[in-house]
RNA sequence: UGUCCUAUGGUGUAACGGUAGCACAUCUGACUCUGGAUCAGCUUGUCUAGGUUCGAAUCCUGGUAGGACAACCA
């Protein structure tokens, strides 16, 4: 019995979790910090979910804290526009930091230290140009060369440093690099460059510097000077690990350690910051927030929960092989989630007419709905119901195949929450267009229930003409047509494999009258369609909904 | 041809020298006033060759495959 509980009970742990246990059971740290260091350069992914998730889950998980740092060491890529974007996006998922800091807090601090390692020998400035430079660093398998001006002396390293500081030198003039090996077989280690010359104004530190630390000299440092216990990132950084102990232990200080985790891929996605930020400069989407975006604000938009993301982040697992997700996994978690909180509605969105011939003319009656069936709290409504009435194109054929349950000349349905209707004539126009839909209904079948017990295959969604209310409604499906977008030949690019349907955009929409009292960012289910919130572009005189995703459609695998 | 990381079903992720488990996906079936949800079940896996061991996914060696590193980016 006390075997089962403990099978029952056993912890199944990441790396990560490992090693923390591991530290806070012999006492090497008493609690944890961990930080989420973002550069303000772009705005948030899902990849980034992950890393927030994992460095903010852990500390929470394990009594720590967690730090926001902004590793602003570039000024000529950043802005606070990015950085007001990244807290929203990290409060959004549902997350507080212990305190915000910024890499250009520990600039001063950042500048002394360097002092130090040029006063042990470990730092000169360096003369030769970026190309000069780039060339005498070797390659993977051949050995650098030194830099001719690699044995100044302390002393006119120092006076140098210090004139680069004071903006003496143009940029590219000089920079100080770290003194280790030209020749060591990790590249991380051929004398590294710590600081280059930037006349470039800063977001917060103005026009003070005109040096500026790169991220192998910032990164390690600033974990150091807050006390970061865990400095969680992704694998492309193991090699730059010792040389973030490097300078850890030549300046002894506070040894922060780092551990790399393998970053999020999706199929059918592309995440680099890069990519992102060109579909949106060259308008291949709307914007950052665009819903079909990866980005947390894209997400937002279109209607997915903070909890999903993190349910998501939390199955996806933590370990150091590359992977790719599959799409479905992060719809499963979103309609896991939107399931049992979204209200059910109903919509049509390819209305067609339906006229119920034997129905009362000018009657109306209130019908009552449930709105979650998931969540007896959410209670029921009364939606209104008469003689003509849309349904969905889709919900009727003329000649139906066999499986198919809905409308068809001859075939009785369920109108949810209504009557049972029978299809009887089919009214086309010229063209051949089916232009309404006669059907009978049967009075006895009030509310959706037959007396006499007899059952119908289909139940479909309708919205009562006379009160149907317009709308517009964005399906979106994924933004590529391919599961891995990235790769692509030589000379082509990733933006051939855009999905031109990825947006389609309809106008004509009628919706039952309850979706008037809807708020923007408001989210609910179309029954049988599929999740779907108001967009932000919505107002009152033309409402906007977006589709967050579909439900899981058995009948459409069945019909190819 | 250097250094480092990684290799378990279709996709992820466990198993810490002792029965290869879980989730998603797929497929079956049950149920259903959403062809939703729910429930039940099936199929599919340790990259390879040696070695250590009573016993190897796990440890060792070689190979193979994938990835990272040669920005004054992070």
């Amino acid at each position: 019995m006390a075997e089962t509980n403990d099978a029952a009970d056993k912890k199944v742990l990441n790396f990560l979790e490992e090693i923390i246990e591991n530290d806070l059971a012999n006492g090497t740290h008493k609690s944890i910090l961990t930080r989420f260091p973002p550069e303000p350069n772009g705005y948030l992914h899902i990849g980034h979910a992950k890393s927030i998730c994992l460095n903010f889950g852990l500390a929470k998980k394990y009594g720590g804290k967690t730090n926001l740092r902004f590793d602003d060491t570039n000024p000529v890529k950043e802005d606070t526009e990015y950085v007001d974007s990244i807290m929203e996006d990290v409060r959004w998922l549902g997350f507080e930091w212990a305190s915000v800091h910024y890499a250009s807090d520990y600039f001063d601090q950042l500048y002394e230290w360097a002092k130090v390692l040029i006063k042990k020998g470990l730092a000169y400035v360096d003369d030769q140009s970026l190309e000069e430079i780039r060339k005498n660093r070797g390659t993977v398998t051949v050995p650098g060369t030194d830099s001719p001006y690699r044995n100044r002396s302390v002393e006119e390293n120092l006076d140098l440093f210090e004139r680069m500081k004071n903006g003496e030198f143009p940029d590219g003039s000089k920079v100080l690099r770290a003194k280790i090996d030209m020749a060591h077989p990790n590249m991380q280690f051929r004398d590294p460059i710590m600081y280059r010359i930037l006349h470039a104004e800063h977001h917060r530190t103005g026009n003070k510097w005109n040096i500026y630390p790169m991220y192998d000299y910032a990164h390690g440092q600033s974990d150091s000077i807050e006390n970061i216990t865990h400095s969680i990132c992704t694998l492309e950084f193991d090699i730059h690990r010792p040389l973030y102990d490097w300078f850890i232990q030549q300046l002894g200080i506070f040894p922060s350690h780092q551990y790399e985790f393998a970053r999020l891929n999706i199929n059918y996605t592309v995440m680099s910051k890069r990519k992102l930020l060109q579909l949106v400069k060259e308008g291949h989407v709307s914007g950052w927030d665009d819903p079909r975006m990866p980005t947390i604000c894209g997400f937002r938009r279109r209607g997915y929960t903070p909890e999903a993301i993190r349910n998501f982040c939390e199955r996806i697992g933590v370990a150091k092989r590359d992977n790719i997700i599959d799409y479905s996994l992060l719809e499963f978690s979103l309609r896991e989630h939107l399931n049992m909180i979204a209200p059910r509605m109903m919509a049509v969105l390819n209305p067609v007419k339906v006229v119920i011939t034997n129905y009362p003319e000018g009657q109306v009656e209130m019908l009552t709905a449930i709105n979650n069936p998931e969540d007896e709290s959410a209670g029921t409504r009364q939606v209104p119901f008469s003689r003509e009435l849309y349904i969905e194109r889709d919900d009727f054929m003329e000649n139906p195949p066999k499986k198919y349950f809905r409308l068809a000349p001859g075939q009785e349905v369920r109108l949810r929450y209504a009557y049972f209707i029978t299809c009887q004539e089919v009214i086309k126009d010229a063209d051949g267009n089916i232009t309404e839909i006669h059907c009978t209904y049967d009075p006895a079948t009030r509310g959706g229930d037959a007396p006499d017990g007899r059952k119908v295959k289909g139940t479909i969604h309708w919205v009562s003409a006379q009160h149907a209310i317009g709308a517009e409604v964005r399906l979106f499906d994924r933004l590529f047509k391919v599961p891995a977008p990235d790769d692509v030949e030589e000379g082509h690019s990733f933006l051939e494999n855009l999905n031109p349907d990825s947006l389609k955009v309809l106008t004509d929409c009628k919706l039952e009258p309850a979706l008037a009292d809807v708020k923007p960012m408001d989210r609910m289910q179309f029954e049988r369609l599929g999740y779907f919130c108001m967009d932000k572009d919505s107002t009152p005189e033309h409402l906007v909904f977006n589709r967050t995703c579909t439900l899981k459609d058995s009948w459409a695998k069945i019909n190819g």
